[in-house]
DNA sequence: GTCTATAGGGCGATAGAC
DNA sequence: GTCTATCGCCCTATAGAC
């Protein structure tokens, strides 16, 4: 056994979702998850570049997820079919990282903190720059690329509300197909 | 003459332009800012609620815009034809209140820095929600309204990108027509 | 780990405009 | 008198430097 606890970021993204549930993201100090977490402030820190990371720091990231999935779509497909079959890979191998109601806990608490709101755009727009990016490696020019990129991460932000609003049975990969043949029928 | 020189928000908003410019965001304190616009560092955040503020802060939003647009637009369209409307409605209301110079300065300055790109997503996602209120309003459904809104807005940061890119003599407007129909054709 | 600067909130005092 | 903008000083938490 170890000198430490094993699992310190897990112990203090548990400890934060606990904490943000109870008394609110503002009212939360970093100290206070740290200490229910069994460490120091310090080492929130050097494991979170700031207080609002603890929440969107996982294993994996969106951008690599898309960018991957984008590269080996098939190449016959229209940009737009390329990205959104991206997502959709995204979606499915996303869905293996957490449950459903880790998700809407998480994210009943990012729409009540506008500073989480805004990170979580920012991962957004990180993944469309990678999915455009992945594009443009494969011949798409530039401008098509942003549209159809940020085109498809409307289409994973809309799926993604609907998956977590409860309001359906379907799979997260399913509301991303829900999601997308809407914006196909786009005029 | 009043007790203190009068318009100190644009003396702050200069302000923070020059010494965002000169020295970079980070390394410049609110207290820098309000200094050099001659007061104190306590009115500063009085009238910004946060830093950032201080670059996104006008005298109308861009939701109120787009919102007011779509609003009034062709009750015949299709609801992505209605916000593109919009879009380029705010476009050319936008136009008449910064020059371009200016907004290609600003955007320099938010390009470089996350914080700042942040707070510029939160916006723009702002502005989709109101364009999504706005058609719902106009008897659209949720979820279309969700994706041509989010689409829109899209568009709209590729037209701007572009437009402040200085690869181009269109005008904002015109680049948004121009991104709106890169969208329309995509498959 | 310790130290420090900055962000940003609370609140009473002040001095003009009305 | 009220209303409003500013000041000034106090405070805590964040986050970076050392």
């Amino acid at each position: 056994m170890g000198r430490w606890e094993p699992d310190a970021r897990g112990r203090m993204l548990e400890a934060a979702i606990e904490l943000f549930t109870e008394k609110g993201y503002d009212k939360t100090t970093a100290g206070d998850i740290a200490a229910r977490a069994g460490v120091t402030e310090r080492t929130f820190f050097r494991h979170f570049a700031d207080k609002r990371e603890v929440l969107f720091a996982g294993p994996v990231t969106l951008d690599d997820l898309v960018a991957k999935a984008v590269a080996s779509a098939d190449a016959e497909a229209t940009p737009l079919r390329m990205v959104l079959d991206g997502v959709h890979q995204a979606a499915v191998e996303l869905s293996a990282l957490r449950t459903r109601e880790q998700a809407v806990e998480r994210a009943r608490i990012v729409e009540a903190t506008p500073a989480l709101r805004e990170r979580e755009l920012l991962k957004m727009a990180d993944m469309a720059t990678a999915a455009q990016a992945a594009l443009v490696e494969r011949g798409v020019a530039e401008t098509v690329a942003a549209l159809a990129a940020h085109a498809a991460a409307a289409v994973f932000q809309a799926a993604f509300g609907r998956w977590v609003s409860e309001t359906t049975d379907l799979s997260l990969a399913e509301c991303v197909d829900e999601a997308a043949a809407t914006l196909l029928e786009l005029r």
